[in-house]
DNA sequence: GGCGCGACGATACTCGGTCTCTGTTTAACC
DNA sequence: GGTTAAACAGAGACCGAGTATCGTCGCGCC
């Protein structure tokens, strides 16, 4: 993602007031390259030439997030982190490097996945998190020896 | 997983000291039905006769999971969550109601969906996490309208 | 039994996230 | 354009999970 507006406008839609902080949130969101923590934002928004106060960030990821803007991902050591991306189902990678992100699409093994495990267990799945981490192509063309 | 004496075992084996408090959080983690938070087991072991303190739950769980005898959950709300687990590669379903989970092997979808997601972004995935959130088959049934 | 090191518990601290309060801004209506 | 109610923002107190520190304890080895 990287337009502001495809944010703004989402919230308008939705009914949300379109206030100065939102249009500063969606900026910084928009310019997001893969995953970023609340902190990341926080940090950023101080750089503007107008802040946005620390319960804001969190009240407009949480916004962001219901109408499925942004999306939680959870690192390997525990950490949480956000991912911007589109409506529609899917994963993410993670680059445990640079932090860069990229979507999936559904991959097709969602039901797959889901029925093996209904029939396995007998619980009755009704969500699911896939997050697959590595190493992204530039990380991974960087780190590769020279041999 | 419902025997401490696997722990300790394992604990033993790896050449960690026996200790009492090692002893007790083994009992405590065999005897989790399902998930459980490391705030549970602070609270369990005050119970006990002799408490173990804050920071040897968390030190004594770091050691489990290095060993692979406990694995750390993220839940849908963001919580962080343990369970008790056996060694080969699987994942968990977690049920969202009463929290117990249950170990699901492999799939078989690992490959291929590791597969496909390097196809399709170029990423070099190096591990993954799926975790899968639902009913288990007694929440299932007991809030299924009895129409 | 004595010794050394690893493990222990208490507690202070950090840090991410939430809650609350109050003043400000927005948007709808006139 | 002015007014007003409701939504929103920001500051900062608060909370809870997890970590760090440090003096003491006890396990395992000799």
């Amino acid at each position: 993602m990287s337009d502001p507006d495809t944010l703004t406008e989402a919230l308008d839609r939705a009914g949300y007031h379109s206030t100065a902080a939102r249009r500063v949130m969606a900026e910084l969101v928009a310019a997001q390259e893969g995953r970023f923590k609340a902190e990341d934002l926080l940090v950023q928004a101080r750089r503007t030439r107008r802040g946005v106060g620390r319960a804001t960030i969190f009240r407009s990821l949480e916004i962001f997030e219901s109408l499925g803007l942004v999306e939680q991902v959870h690192l390997p050591n525990g950490e949480h982190a956000f991912v911007a991306c589109e409506r529609a189902h899917h994963h993410h990678v993670v680059c445990t490097q640079c932090g860069r992100s990229q979507e999936v699409g559904d991959l097709g093994i969602t039901p797959i996945a889901r029925e093996l495990v209904e029939q396995r267990t007998g619980y009755l799945v009704d969500s699911h998190r896939i997050e697959f981490f590595g190493l992204c192509p530039e990380c991974r063309a960087a780190t590769t020896p020279q041999a």
